[in-house]
DNA sequence: TATTGTTATACTCTATAACTATA
DNA sequence: TATAGTTATAGAGTATAACAATA
């Protein structure tokens, strides 16, 4: 009988597993938790503007400007004028900063395989399913619809 | 069929909002997530030095004078003097420390049942024993006993 | 000698507000 | 007028190194 707050422990535990592993990748590179970040979103989104990263990321204009002068500072990404809007910049990766979303993609697939590889298959699709459901009732519990609908 | 990848990210998810959760406690109580981290270690060890701070949060002596300074001025913490070295500090939460440790504990509680409540006790401890091997793997291929005798 | 904590210094991330250049 | 980004300023977290007081 395991009880709820146990589950969110060993829920907690697993996540500080993980994002060791990620300060270990940072280490290694000389880069930091936001930087890579932002590297991230570079990789999945192409060359954007700032505005754009500042979305993505959650953080304010101001913000981007220092991370991007950072990763400039350091060779992964250049600012390229904007093809149609001469006030933006295009982030854009350099060859070095291609190399890094590469291996943090590379990074992230072999995390996958060490924390599951070996593992039962149909015990798997039990705890992904558990892992979305709880996510799902987590998101409707904080912004219940009516409380929305509301304002 | 759920790749590996697909679970790592289902994780993340969840992490993400789970942490959502405490940026949001910390925000309503004027309060930072190193400074709450610092107030849970004492809910859970008792008035204790710096030193054995510094050792649970895993960050330098002087990062804990900064973090205790930032308590004090807000008024969860005192330094008293420790009965028998005059070098070290015993930090101790004051009332006010005292009543966010409870709500810490409170809000964990909470959280672990609007997480889980409503779900299958069976497939939860499906769950709770995947999260636990998982991690067990992750350490294991982490630090491989071999490497660590190696030294 | 070793340990506890602080002062000195520096870097990163973060925010708000005011400003420039462009749309 | 609105938007993209920067300069100015400030606070928090983090680190290393040198130092004081005490063990």
């Amino acid at each position: 009988m395991t009880s709820h707050t146990d589950l969110l422990d060993d829920v907690l535990r697993l996540a500080v597993l993980v994002q060791a592993d990620s300060a270990r990748f940072e280490r290694e590179r000389g880069l930091t938790g936001p930087r890579v970040h932002l590297l991230w979103v570079l990789g999945h989104a192409g060359p954007v503007t700032q505005q754009a990263l500042a979305l993505a990321l959650e953080v304010t204009p101001r913000n981007v400007t220092g991370l991007v002068d950072g990763l400039v500072a350091s060779g992964h990404v250049t600012r390229e004028p904007h093809p149609r809007d001469r006030r933006a910049a295009l982030v854009t990766p350099t060859s070095i900063g291609a190399a890094v979303i590469d291996e943090l993609v590379a990074a992230h697939t072999e995390l996958a395989d060490r924390l599951f590889a070996g593992a039962d298959q149909q015990r798997l699709e039990v705890f992904g399913a558990v892992l979305r459901e709880t996510a799902e009732r987590f998101s409707s519990a904080a912004r219940p619809a009516s409380a929305e609908a509301a304002r």
